[in-house]
DNA sequence: CGTTAATTTGGCCGCACGGCCAAGAAACTG
DNA sequence: CAGTTTCTTGGCCGTGCGGCCAAATTAACG
């Protein structure tokens, strides 16, 4: 792959990410992302097989890059602790740090996922892919309760609803660029270190 | 307006708000909803100006009819509490009870709001039409603050992220329907009455 | 410099959409 | 039953989409 190959690439994926945060998934047209890269309209088709290979290409850069540096700055907070209180607190707090960096690739994640389909009109991606992220969350809960640190509840539910609470920050600061992020995650890491307590 | 009149425009609302929660608001044409209303195409035209007629009455008729059950339904199970905690219980289990009936028109809701857009490209409605639920929601908490049964925290922000528990619960429903909703409502009422007290 | 390969453009194509209409069918009226 | 209004159909039209390609432009190379 040259120099350029790359580039080109890069490019139509940046822009694609820009216009699914800003214009949502409908106003996400080849046309629109070929003005926003500053490139005519058959150059994607060039370096691209069509709309779905970049729109695919846009969820593997996510998950694949900007996913990693997210790990990256979570899980040192979270091992540093020793507590799972302390643990959930560091979850909370770094996962909406992240939010708050990186919150338009979120946003077009969150636009792909319920509308990308193949030929026969199946999700690509369907309602259980965040089923791991869930899991994960989940387990951190469950290891709580094992500590005793937690009382008894359905720790899958209370993820899913932390999952709820974290993604919700992206919508909202697309939304509102004044949402003071870091204010709402100590709220959300009180809310739930409190009402997962034992 | 004739009785024909009113029995084709219940038919139209009907099949769309089908299709919005069923396919999402990209596969819901007029070509789809005449399918499933079983009329021709031109028929819509014939009782509605356009599309945008026919979805605003969605969201009009969903709001002033089904909300209004939602309200009866509530409003009574929360005002029989004398105390904040009991009515935050009632609170959310009522809704939630309310969720599980009506997911098909709160999926709808959800596809139309943040789509629906006027001749110039705005939303026809934005992100603070939930506000006044939200509002009401934190009227709530405050309450339990000032009679101190509920810690001091901040009052919006947990009623921000109770609303997309709740909203949450109509897309999981709608992707899984073995989902325990009940189940889900006792959790996540255990989960704010813990993480809410004083 | 000439030749070949890589890159880029602008425009055309087929398709599905929302909207519209001519015409017919059905219901109503006196 | 004739006349009128209401209701319904099927199809046509313009638009914007994704995809595609011939031609032009630029880069690479001996």
């Amino acid at each position: 792959m040259s120099l350029v190959q790359e580039a080109r690439r890069r490019r139509v994926l940046e822009a694609a990410i820009d216009l699914l945060a800003e214009v949502g998934w409908e106003r996400t047209t080849m046309a629109a992302i070929a003005r926003r890269a500053k490139i005519s309209k058959g150059l994607i088709s060039y370096h691209f097989s069509g709309k779905d290979e970049v729109l695919t290409q846009v969820v593997e850069t996510i998950v694949s890059e900007v996913f990693l540096r997210g790990s990256e700055r979570m899980q040192p907070r979270i091992a540093a602790e020793t507590t799972a209180r302390g643990m959930l607190r560091a979850y909370i707090e770094s996962n909406l740090e992240f939010v708050a960096e990186h919150w338009r690739e979120m946003r077009a994640l969150s636009e792909i996922l319920p509308n990308l389909r193949d030929e026969e009109g199946r999700l690509r991606y369907d309602v259980t892919a965040e089923e791991p992220i869930i899991a994960a969350t989940a387990a951190m809960l469950e290891h709580g309760q094992r500590t005793g640190e937690f009382r008894d509840f359905d720790a899958h539910a209370v993820a899913f609803s932390l999952r709820r609470a974290i993604d919700a920050a992206a919508h909202r600061l697309a939304a509102d660029p004044t949402f003071d992020i870091a204010h709402y995650a100590s709220e959300i890491a009180d809310l739930y270190d409190q009402g997962c307590r034992a």
